[in-house]
DNA sequence: ATCAGTTTAAAACACTTGTTTCAAAAAGCA
DNA sequence: TGCTTTTTGAAACAAGTGTTTTAAACTGAT
């Protein structure tokens, strides 16, 4: 299952056969039909495994950045999210851990792009839920905004989040094409500033 | 050929099979190999035929924005960039046009996500040199940002745009979910305004 | 009309896919 | 031990893949 997990990030679900699993959970093809009832299933198994943990993740991010003692700021929300994207990036570099938790966060890019979840599972599961603590949060902290733009602010964080990490991951295959590779420090730093820059200058600006 | 670009937006590379191009355009398996020489040949010669038409548009889009007479201003430069990408969703949606040429920008965040074209074909064609000339036009627009800040805050922009096509596309499949359903229009109109104040606020803003 | 060259068509090829079969092996339990 | 149940293993299956073959049809100039 663990291979399974390997695999799936790092190829995605089209291009991983259950005889490469097979071969490198060291088990049988028929094995992985006879607990998991098929590929698809197995997928979605794996999924389960990270859907619920990284969505509480976020979910305690964000309430542990809105419930801190001392002054809450909107660059404290936004860095204590952002984190919760990167965090895995860097769990991976900081020891030979399970690279399962760090591919991840790719595998949700592929999953947005092409899905083979049953549907709606990954926005029912992960992206609503997070979605309405996350804009209750920018709401409270930034009342001045219209409720209205909340949700796109959000989407424009979680955005270059998503698309930082795309970048990176392609960056991986080539080197040196003007796209700065950034470390996920420097990523959430520049993410951080920039959105909250955006956020507040947002009610300020001009409708054209 | 059209039938084959059809497709490959659609469905992406690896579902699109060569007898399924076949059909839809009416020939025969054979022929496809006979003129391109294999579906990968195909695929290649599908995206040379909008990659210097979408690189060329944006480049006049920085171009037309740097140079219009009149007072050029942040918000022009964003403006005309966006809209080279959403300019092809309204352009289906106008007229019962060649769905291809809107398709494209969904096949290209695919491309990003997991690569079918020769080794950086995308990035040597369509990243780099339209990075090249989107940050001199910031860079000079906005003499106060240092440098080095210059790549990334591109990233962010082009992250909240692709990131936005791609959800847009994900609501096609799922509707109400928390995340706002946003009319190309509304889209490049939030995002230069959000990206703007970013980038304006982006200097003032405490290093954490 | 003849004969090159080019284009089409159906079938076959070699290969991979996910899944199933079915007998042997292992484990659990009386 | 004996017997049932659960698990494994290799092979087979059916469907799908990209590509190649082979022969027929067409084209266009002589």
């Amino acid at each position: 299952m663990e291979a399974a997990e390997e695999l799936f990030c790092r190829h995605g679900f089209k291009d991983t056969s259950v005889r490469e699993i097979a071969a490198a959970a060291g088990c049988n093809v028929a094995a992985i039909n006879y607990y998991f009832g098929g590929k698809e299933k197995l997928y979605v198994a794996v999924w389960r495994r990270w859907l619920a943990e990284m969505r509480e993740a976020r979910i305690d991010a964000i309430h542990r950045a809105m419930s801190g003692d001392g002054p809450r700021s909107l660059e404290m929300l936004l860095e204590s999210y952002a984190r919760t994207f990167t965090e895995p990036l860097v769990a991976e570099e900081r020891l030979h851990q399970r690279q399962g938790c760090s591919r991840f966060v790719e595998l949700m890019v592929r999953e947005m792009v092409d899905p083979h979840l049953p549907t709606d599972m990954f926005v029912r599961e992960m992206v609503s839920p997070v979605m309405a603590v996350l804009g209750e949060a920018v709401g409270t902290l930034c009342p001045w905004l219209e409720p209205s733009a909340v949700p796109q602010v959000i989407l424009s964080v979680v955005g270059q989040l998503v698309h930082a990490i795309a970048v990176r991951q392609m960056l991986g295959r080539c080197d040196d094409c003007g796209v700065p590779r950034m470390e996920p420090e420097q990523m959430v730093r520049h993410i951080v500033r920039f959105s909250a820059a955006g956020i507040r200058g947002y009610a300020n600006g001009e409708n054209k």
